[in-house]
Parts: C-alpha cells; sequence; structure tokens
DNA sequence: AGCAGTTGGTTGAAATTCGAAACTGACTCA
DNA sequence: TGAGTCAGTTTCGAATTTCAACCAACTGCT
C-alpha cells in the first residue's frame, strides 16, 4: 500500500508539494506553452539552480514530465502530466481571485472557453441543488481519507 | 487613482501576496474558525515572529481583520474579510486536487453544501455552453486590464 | 579546424529569510 | 503575592535564496 502523508488535510497536502512561491508560477508557464528550461528562467526570473530543483521536485511529483524534443544534442521540454493539468481549476481560481482583488476588477488576461468564447467563472456548485455555493454555505465533516480525529468544523 | 502592480497576471499578482508556505494555511485555518493568535501558531507549528508578520501582511492587503473579542486585557482575534472569503474556491480547487492526487483519491475532509449535504466539485463552468471545460479546452486572450503587452496564449 | 552562440545545467559565496527559544507586558485568577 | 495566559518582540544560529561565474555538449558559420 501507498503511504498517506500524516497530515489530515489535503489543502495542507497540496501546499506541502507546491505552495512555495515558484512552483505554481512555473505551473502556470507550462499551462501558457513556456515549457523550456532557459524560457521558463527568463520569464519568470527565477535563480537557476531552483529552477532545477523546483522542475526536479514536479518531476519526482509526476506532475510534469521531462520529454526530449531533439537529439544531437540531447534537449528536453517540460510538460505537464494529467495530474499537472488538473490544477487548472486552483489557477484559474487564484487568477479570479487576483483580477478582481488586486487588480481592480480589470482583468489582464481573460480565459475563455475554446469553443465559444465566453469568459470563464469559477464557483463551488451544489449538483444537487443546481445553484452556486457561497462561502457561507459550505461545511465540512471528515471523508473517507481520515485516519484519526472527529471534528466537524464549519468552513 | 489605485496603482496596479506591474506584472501583468493576476496569477502572479496573487501568489505575491499568498503565495508563500504559511499565509493560504493561516486563511484556511481561519476558514475553519481557527482565529486567535495562539491558537493557529499551535495549529500550524509557525513560529510566532513569522505569524506575527504574516498576519499584518493579511490586514494590510485586506484580506484580513483584526477585531477586538474582549476588554481588558483587549485581545483580538482575526477574521476574514470579504476579500479573504473570497478564497474559498481557490481553497476548494487546491483541496480537491489533493484529494485526488496526494491523499489518493480518499479526501480527509469533505465540503459539502449546507442545505443539502452534497459534496461540493469545482469546475471551470462555461455558462454559456452549460458545461465543464477541462483544461484542454481553454484559450487565454488579453482582458481589460492589460497595459502592454498583446499575446494570445493557449493554456 | 577554429570560434562564437545556445541550452541546460552546476558550483560557491553573499544576502535574506526562517525557526526556536528567551523575554516582555498587560492582564486574570487563586 | 505568585502562577498562568495571550499576543506578541528580540535575538541569533541555521536553512534557503539569489547572484554570478563556470561548464559541457552541441550547433552553425567561416
Amino acid at each position: 500500500m501507498h503511504t498517506q502523508p500524516a497530515v489530515e488535510c489535503s489543502i495542507q497536502r497540496t501546499l506541502d508539494l507546491i505552495g512555495d512561491r515558484w512552483t505554481l508560477l512555473i505551473v502556470r508557464d507550462l499551462f501558457r506553452g513556456v515549457r523550456r528550461f532557459s524560457r521558463i528562467q527568463e520569464d519568470l526570473g527565477i535563480a537557476k539552480n531552483l529552477l532545477t530543483d523546483r522542475l526536479g521536485t514536479l518531476v519526482d511529483a509526476d506532475i510534469v514530465e521531462k520529454v526530449p524534443y531533439q537529439e544531437r544534442p540531447v534537449r528536453h521540454e517540460y510538460r505537464l502530466t494529467e495530474k499537472g493539468r488538473a490544477l487548472s481549476p486552483s489557477l484559474l481560481a487564484l487568477m479570479r481571485w487576483g483580477d478582481r482583488y488586486v487588480s481592480g476588477g480589470l482583468a489582464p488576461t481573460e480565459l475563455v472557453h475554446d469553443e465559444c468564447g465566453t469568459r470563464l467563472e469559477l464557483q463551488p456548485w451544489c449538483t444537487t441543488c443546481n445553484v452556486p455555493v457561497a462561502a457561507t454555505d459550505i461545511s465540512s465533516r471528515p471523508g473517507p481519507g481520515r485516519h484519526i480525529g472527529t471534528e466537524d468544523t464549519r468552513v
């Protein structure tokens, strides 16, 4: 069996993995098609040794894969795996929050649905009631991945 | 007029503000009702000087407010503002990602709609087509908050 | 063949940030 | 009076990050 991290919170587990100052920005660049070491490095202004380190962590975590795009010399680019692409809702949520509260409501970049051009929103959505759910209408309860502890807390 | 940050990306602006190792965990604790300095400190295991610093940043950014909960001695607790509560989709997205990819599909904690108990999901949703949108069906374009630069890139 | 240029790094020092523990000050309660 | 709590501040050694230089493999140009 594959061992679970000790901490009993998926937010914390996630942030332990990708919650430093650079990692999500690297993932954002990969989403935008910036996939090569040197392009990412100059785009972000990150130190090269840190980029080496962070990309290694992402590859180890199976969020990113290193694929050769040419032989002689062998050069690689970094691509998001399915696990990495699954971070898109998180990035979109952070982006929409920034649009609204840091960029003063004026989005520098809009994300749109390919097929129809509609700007995308991201809301917790109740599939039963078919309504958007506000933060104040959310409760939490222990789920199947809980090993110990019982407390029911409000979100 | 209120000055915009120099960087032309709401993800980066957001992460510059709250993208360090502790800040989102502090916000998560506030969502969970852990609101006092000492409770947050022992819950997270964060050094007290850092907690002082991060809470100060959050208050300055109007994400958190410091409200007295008693006189003699004056003691304060930290509460999320509306801006802070608006981070719930981001936290939910990170949590669902962690549930799926770090916790092996077994959520330690489930977030549910108060009124009906349905577990909440978070997906980019196209309000025109009324369908969930996958990462591969998203494009980006410059929005009204863009000052310079023009590139249209794929997400 | 010789040489500059590109890519994707590694190495090592300096600056910055972090963490643990000690200390403070205002107050309570016995 | 004395012990305890809460919300910090200060201090200092340790860890992390940054910055710059260096390197190796290969290219294309002359």
